[in-house]
RNA sequence: GCGCCCUUAGCUCAACUGGAUAGAGCAUCACACUUCUAAUGUGAGGGUUACAGGUUCGAGUCCUGUAGGGCGCGCCA
């Protein structure tokens, strides 16, 4: 359990003590943002004395005098208006670093939630026979570090790359792929010679009508099942998957199933039927709407699930869709990892699903856009975006300069793994350490950055580490029982600032899930490294005064490291041995 | 017209959901490598949290209004 989750229970039983049992809310222990005012602080005495009006000074004293003796705080002082803070016991602190450097299973202190849940993670699902560009970005890591780490809370999860392989791009496709197709060009390098044929026939479309109509032919021939077109459908679809796989493996990112839209194609006139019949839906204008009148946000605005000439939507297919991950896989939640212009749409499925009678707790985490050097949101249909895997290339190939000039004598093959964790971590962290419903203007200097609050500043905390370790030139088992038998003692500031970085890990991860929030994670693990580079700099370890000490701040380190790669593989990010 | 979201240091962003003196990085300046990796550390300067009211012990955070920006609103996804 957290400190703060122990710290709350405490509390508890003192308000009890004192004889308050009925709280308006839920008392609330948040660490503190100076230690002047100890480690964690409540500012409960202040809440109970508004509702009660008594002084929350005599309160807040009444509390801490009866606050249980065999807490993990000493006793707790009273500051300011009336805030309670605690100051935890240095032996507490010391044995929590013995247990994170000691824990066979490298759980560094977090324990899995008690009511494991389904959830079912929608993200990246980008469109087939386009290539992904940076605007992908977003949901695609932001969903992959949810995934991550609902599961290490204890979570079923379950990821599904819900693929748009099935829309009016196709019509285009084919009539492209049957007038303008290279051939060879499509051996060679089939996702550039698709986007070609694609940019190409949008731009057709645009200036004559005759070839809008062409497409729109070859996208009816195709729902209506026309052998030829179908096949050329599955080979678009096959060949877009193997890109998309390419650039997924390089972002160490994988999903349990690739359910694209075309696979629910045979549930969509089913459901309308369904919501028809069910007096849900209703038909106005020749199309099936589903209209909210009771719901002020979408009074006017009806969700269309069937157009006028029999095609369906967007719409229909999520609404099958949840219905499938309810029926089959049993979701207890669905996460949609999707960009914030999308909220009227998931407002409208969700009230549906709602409606059809569906218990599944549905959740739009929602995202900014990236934007363009014009400040307006990068569309794929101006194709002149920012390809995703260029940026991951030239991160990979900005980091691989930057260990040429910083570390010349490793191996070439040393240099290129490094490149690519560096890099590839640089793009993932710039994404992650900011509120994910912040628009930002696209800018590789942005993403790219390898200097201050980044991935490689991280990453080379974990690296000093090691070399400690490397170092010390024992057998790996001699390290072993010293990390397991030597305990730890904390007298500098800089230790015990550490210790305290390292012991809240256990209390940041439910905020994470809370929010929907990796930036906190981030913003920790920044805090945790810079405590470490400050002791670094000022406690030596194998050249301590003595023994004891060497061991205890090699415990201290082991903790340290281990709380960083774990913190940092929840965010998709590995940490090399040296750079 | 209606709805949703934004506006915090010169720049890029935080702020644990109402707490104490609003924090980081970049940039600027001054120090620290014969030392466990300087992709680092120590310190300095930098703020009327867009603006005006309100709620209360206490507001960047909540409510109202104003200004500026973005996005979305029936047959695309």
């Amino acid at each position: 359990m957290s400190f703060p989750d122990q710290l709350t229970n405490d509390l508890k039983s003192a308000l009890t003590s004192v004889g308050i049992t009925e709280l308006p809310t839920a008392p609330t222990v948040t660490v503190s943002q100076d230690t002047r005012f100890g480690d964690y602080q409540s500012n409960i005495a202040m809440v109970l004395a508004k509702v009660e009006k008594k002084n929350p000074r005599e309160l807040a004293q009444q509390i801490a005098d009866h606050f249980p003796e065999d807490s993990i705080s000493a006793k707790p002082e009273i500051a300011g208006p009336g805030f309670i803070n605690f100051r935890i016991k240095p032996e507490v602190f010391a044995a929590h670093i013995e247990n994170v450097a000691r824990d066979p299973e490298s759980r560094c202190g977090h324990t899995p939630v008690a009511e494991a849940k389904t959830i079912v993670l929608d993200f990246s699902a980008p469109n087939v026979a386009k290539p992904m560009h940076v605007g992908h970005i977003r949901s695609t890591i932001i969903g992959d570090t949810l995934a991550r780490i609902a599961r290490f809370s204890g979570h079923h999860v379950i990821t599904d790359n819900h693929i748009g392989d099935w829309g009016t791009q196709f019509g285009m496709i084919i009539h492209g792929w049957k007038t303008i197709l290279n051939t060879s060009e499509l051996e060679n390098d089939p996702i550039t010679e698709l986007l070609r044929v694609y940019k190409t026939i949008n731009d057709q479309c645009k200036a004559d009508e005759s070839v809008r109509n062409l497409c729109k032919a070859e996208l009816v021939a195709l729902q209506a099942g026309d052998e030829e077109n179908l096949q050329i459908w599955q080979r678009c679809v096959e060949l877009s998957i193997a890109g998309l796989k390419g650039i997924y493996e390089k972002l160490d990112i994988h999903f349990d199933h690739w359910l694209g839209e075309s696979a629910f194609n045979g549930r969509l006139a089913p459901l309308v039927t369904r919501l028809i019949d069910e007096k849900i839906a209703e038909e106005s204008d020749g199309a099936i709407c589903v209209f909210f009148p009771d719901i002020k946000a979408l009074k006017d605005r009806p969700c269309l699930i069937r157009k006028a000439d029999g095609g369906f939507l967007y719409a229909t297919t999520d609404l099958a869709t949840i219905d499938f991950r309810v029926q089959e896989w049993q979701a207890d939640e669905i996460w949609y990892v999707v960009g914030a212009p999308q909220q009227l749409h998931f407002q409208q499925i969700f009230e549906v699903a709602k409606q059809m009678g569906h218990k599944v707790a549905l959740n739009h985490i929602a995202h900014g856009s990236i934007l363009g050097d014009d400040h307006k949101l990068m569309r794929t249909r101006s194709g002149e975006n920012v390809q995703l895997t260029d940026v991951l290339d030239e991160a990979v190939s900005r980091s691989r300069a930057a260990i040429e000039a910083k570390n010349p004598g490793l191996s070439d093959d040393e240099k290129d793994d490094i490149s690519e964790i560096v890099g590839i971590g640089s793009v993932k962290f710039a994404e992650l350490s900011q509120h994910r419903m912040t628009d930002y203007v696209f800018s590789w200097e942005r993403m790219l950055a390898l200097t201050g609050d980044t991935a490689p500043y991280l990453q080379y905390s974990a690296v000093r580490i090691q070399s400690i370790f490397r170092k010390l030139e024992k057998p790996q088992e001699e390290i072993d029982t010293l990390l397991t038998t030597s305990p730890v003692t904390l007298s500098e500031n800089a230790e015990l600032e550490l210790a305290r970085q390292i012991s809240r890990f256990p209390e940041i991860i439910p905020t994470v899930l809370d929010g929907f929030r990796p930036n906190l994670l981030c913003t920790y693990l920044l805090d945790l490294a810079r405590a470490f580079h400050s002791f670094f700099e000022a406690c030596p370890v194998l050249k301590a005064e003595d023994k004891s000490t060497i061991n205890s701040r090699l415990v201290l380190a082991h903790a340290t490291v281990r709380t960083l790669t774990t913190g940092l593989s929840l965010l998709g990010m590995k940490v090399p041995e040296k750079m």
